[in-house]
DNA sequence: GAAGAAAAATGACTCAGAGTCAAATAATGA
DNA sequence: TCATTATTTGACTCTGAGTCATTTTTCTTC
């Protein structure tokens, strides 16, 4: 009995990733306004009273995949917090774990987004709503973790506070997405590749706290090989130049 | 009969001006998927059909909010661009319009946000989205023409991209009221006023381009104070401590 | 100021799609 | 094989965006 329930449990499992991975097809494809749990029923080949089964509202769904990116986000950060270096190059190792994030998902910024609107998040189940705080905690503490022990170390001025710096860097890195995946901006700021954009603002904010060594005093294409090769092999998108 | 045309195009004026007014009361209220068109016809005490006149859709509608919203950031800015005193001082005093604006319109950047969806923009009216682009062409110019001046006159390094600067500038912005604003980052950072966190940011992003004079080189409390009571002497959140 | 024409306003209606639940189907056990 | 329990289904309800034939108001002319 015990087998035939990990059997059933693992089924359920299996079905959940299906929905969920289709739903992050369409919902790309379609945007949340218009993602049809008709047309989803019909593409997963179940009907749409089972993916009631799984998911309370169409919001618990759309929930379910953002919480399964930022799942992957919070692994490629944490692998990113066992490059061994000075802190700069280790808080640099995460923004290589965002651009690699960002490269693998294009498009999570823009369902993260709808996350924000009004009674979103109350529409959704507890347990969803749990599971993406543990996955936002994840994220957060891998990053707080770098900060603090560079304020320790003395490359971070010790009256800072670990928590402004995190701040800073969370906000420059959600608003350069969004700023650089704009159309218009695009144009109006002449940005060729947004990855780029969002590296050269994370540094100017890591040097605008005076976090050693400075930009200008390091070789960071060094490091940035170094980061590839230890840590993300499987990166393709770093130009050797 | 010409006169009669005026009076007309007024009262539709007027009327649209009552149903953006409302509407922007209503989406701040239940957010942009709980607006309800019937409950907006009731509280504007005309029928649904007759809000279809002024709006080919509620994207059409929404987009009228944001738009009215944004020609205000816009005012704000071009004022701020009249403040006389060094290129950095300038560029504060666009940060200052920022928080005043924000303060108008707290929720002004939620809004904006459910803009971003995929396929929002294809279901508003050509017009809207003219309108639209000409605000946010005001504020780009604003940011850029002092960023412009600060090349010149050599605040800034000869050799950095103006619009490299604007863009940071504007997504540093977007990023740290969305990020200031999130009760569960709120509390992981312990942000206190998410003012004076955009604020900071703002500061460490022109610090870390070397847009002279540094942080540190200058009494900026006192530039504050010039610009509350030359530009904006409304402005009553600027403590003077 | 009445009558007829044009313009504006209305709200009952259609239609799409989220969410439900009684009935059908499948799995389990005796 | 049949009864019982668990699972799955899709026809149905209900909400709300968008439409348009009809009604109401305004304008024009005599």
């Amino acid at each position: 009995m015990s087998v035939a329930k990990t059997r059933k449990d693992r089924e359920k499992a299996e079905r959940e990733e299906l929905i969920i991975t289709h739903a992050g097809r369409l919902l790309v494809r379609d945007g949340y306004q218009n993602l049809n749990l008709d047309a989803l029923a019909e593409a997963v080949e179940y009907s749409k009273g089972t993916l009631y089964l799984h998911f309370k509202t169409k919001e618990d769904l759309v929930l379910a995949v953002a919480t399964r990116a930022l799942r992957e986000r919070a692994d490629l950060f944490e692998r990113a917090t066992r490059f061994k270096g000075k802190s700069r190059e280790r808080i640099r190792a995460i923004g290589f774990a965002c651009c690699q994030f960002a490269l693998l998902h294009r498009d999570y910024f823009s369902i993260e987004m709808t996350l924000k609107s009004v009674s979103f998040w109350e529409k959704a189940s507890e347990e969803q709503r749990r599971q993406h705080g543990v996955q936002s905690g994840r994220v957060f503490h891998a990053v707080n973790s770098i900060v603090q022990e560079a304020v320790l170390s003395g490359d971070l001025p010790k009256d800072v506070k670990p928590q402004d710096v995190v701040l800073s860097l969370i906000s420059i890195t959600i608003g350069s997405h969004i700023a650089a995946t704009q159309p218009e901006l695009q144009m109006l700021c002449a940005v060729e590749n947004p990855i780029v954009a969002v590296r050269r603002n994370q540094d100017l904010i890591i040097d605008g706290w005076g976090w050693k060594p400075l930009l200008k005093d390091w070789d960071y294409t060094a490091t940035d090989r170094r980061i590839k090769a230890e840590i993300f092999p499987e990166a393709s998108w770093l130009k050797s130049s």
